[in-house]
DNA sequence: CTGAAAGCGCTTACAG
DNA sequence: CTGAAAGCGCTTACAG
């Protein structure tokens, strides 16, 4: 089975190679190719099955019609969903999606990049590592749209989508306040990366405006460890903090690691300890009690970034840089 | 930012493109290159930070040292998880994956396998929709490798890496019967694919042995509905078959329903119903009580659908239609 | 209205 | 040991 070319085509409508492309490529009219033309190569190529080389017109062209994608973890259900969203409508522009997970491992992320490079990718996607703001600079330099995601850099001019973290959060503390609850624990990873810092702080000003704040209420996990010391840190924390009556968790796998020491704790929730968490999850939805949480509208997310780097691919110089604040969804549900 | 090429580091270390090109692909003891040359070029290389056009190489030798991975849905845990370990192996061989989901829709599927056949893709990892018998026996026509996972079709001939369904399906239903249930029901999707009969047949086999199958046990649910219906479905069944005292769900999506509609019931488990079900879920060992499941070796279908592809990669002609079954395991919970 | 030709960046058979 | 040249399949400026 011989690759049909653009040459065979030519050949069996007794045209020559440029007229065919025009037309392949939809440019028939502008060209003022002859409707009759038009119509042999369009039939032809269809008896053909004639499919185009992306690769040829790649090289050609210097287009390749892919963006590059680098989140944390496709296997986690938050980058999942989100990476589906995307790949859905990149698809719609006609757009190839490159996904790949940095494990929030700096080097990794950074030969990614590389990779992605060298594949020509026409944008970027990105849940940037915590050191990555060189690489990012880099792509800026070399003209390369890009959008970060989830997260961003303070102080770096680029464009990003990310949820109103400290709303989220002042939101979800309020909740807790006005449900009557004194003692309101955090947890967060140790990242320092910035998002967790933005949730970290609406939490922290909703308590010191109710002027109950206390700074030992804050329990900080590393962040490549296991879900079982994950676990064991929070029992040892909430056992020698026997007092805290609620708790908001930062991200997913600390909630979901978080229930699994309150069982082990036999802690009835909300009784004992009301509990909200970042980022829904099915289990969130199916524990007994049902958690509460503060969900990202991924959904938004997705489709707003995916626009703000076709702005970039189609104008690059006179482009703004947008920070977009997409609002978070509280959802309560029976453990507050 | 000038792109460098094979033709820049030519110049600049005054030997020919040829030269050069032999020396970036490791060719240049081969092509008896004098040491000297070799270190030179390299060294240009290096200062100039010259990256290969996958495109132009790709083009010229026909390779893209690309796979495509077509799942069911890159959102559901178990293909996000497979997906992961199979992109990691791929690295590990300097390949690049492509992933895409079908949502089950074959015609989806149809446009994806051409997609990817447009890319040029050297092999294909695939769990099929259920009418995509002639396409994957068009790609083989076309000598493409191909390996489907997770489910396969009886009568073609294509390797495929899927679970032992039958026999895990059986060894659940044997441990229920172990238990003392004697009603035990099977929740089960329509979509008649193979995979899903085994895991039935195995089912209906441990019952028959033991004397108790009773054929208006089995619930079918439709695949195409939002998980509302389903749950909806099942609290109907049930409350129309109250003496059931166990039940197998056999993919995790109809297992999160049930769990769900238990909840609305008002079941207790394992007190009024026992619950197994297929594929291992954070929400099953985060659920009260913990749900005990048959679960997929997903590493070990990843790694060995790659490995069986870069067999047939390498080896076209003379290379075996592998079928390998892969053991689940039946992890035992609360729930039992 | 249509064609001949250059060139994207590589690889590799061939010649010396 | 090394170089000149053809060619992968396209696109597009140029000529007529």
């Amino acid at each position: 089975m011989k690759k049909i070319t653009i040459r065979d085509i030519a050949n069996q409508a007794e045209v020559s190679i440029s007229t065919v492309s025009f037309v392949i490529n939809g440019k028939g009219e502008k060209m003022a190719i002859s409707p009759a033309v038009i119509k042999k190569v369009q039939q032809v190529a269809q008896k053909l099955q004639y499919k185009p080389s992306m690769i040829a017109s790649s090289l050609r062209t210097g287009k390749t019609r892919s963006i590059g994608l680098i989140v944390e973890d496709i296997s986690n259900q938050f980058f999942a969903d989100l990476a589906r969203v995307i790949e859905d409508e990149a698809r719609n522009i006609d757009y190839r999606v490159f996904y790949c997970s940095t494990s929030d491992n700096n080097d990794r992320s950074e030969e990614l990049v590389q990779s992605l490079l060298q594949a020509n990718v026409e944008g970027f996607i990105i849940t940037p590592t915590k050191n990555l703001e060189k690489t990012i600079t880099m792509l800026l330099k070399m003209q390369k749209p890009v959008v970060l995601i989830d997260r961003h850099f303070a102080n770096q001019k680029v464009s990003h989508v990310v949820m109103d973290n400290y709303e989220g959060s002042y939101a979800a503390t309020q909740f807790l306040i006005s449900k009557g609850r004194r003692n309101i624990a955090v947890v967060n990873n140790k990242s320092g990366m910035i998002q967790m810092k933005l949730r970290e702080k609406g939490y922290a000003d909703a308590l010191k405006e109710a002027g109950i704040y206390n700074n030992e209420y804050s329990l900080y996990l590393d962040y490549n460890t296991n879900e079982e010391s994950r676990i064991d840190s929070i029992i040892k924390f909430f056992s020698e903090n026997r007092n805290i009556d609620a708790v908001l968790f930062l991200a997913n796998y600390l909630g979901l690691a978080g229930l699994q020491a309150f069982r082990s704790l036999k802690y009835i929730i909300p009784d004992d300890i009301a509990v909200i968490s970042f980022d829904d999850h099915d289990s969130f939805k199916l524990h007994t009690p049902t958690i509460s949480v503060i969900a990202q509208p991924i959904e938004e997310i997705a489709v707003k970034s995916i626009q703000l780097l076709m702005d970039q691919m189609t104008n690059l110089e006179n482009c703004k840089i947008q920070k977009v604040l997409q609002k978070g969804k509280l959802i309560i549900r029976e453990s507050v």
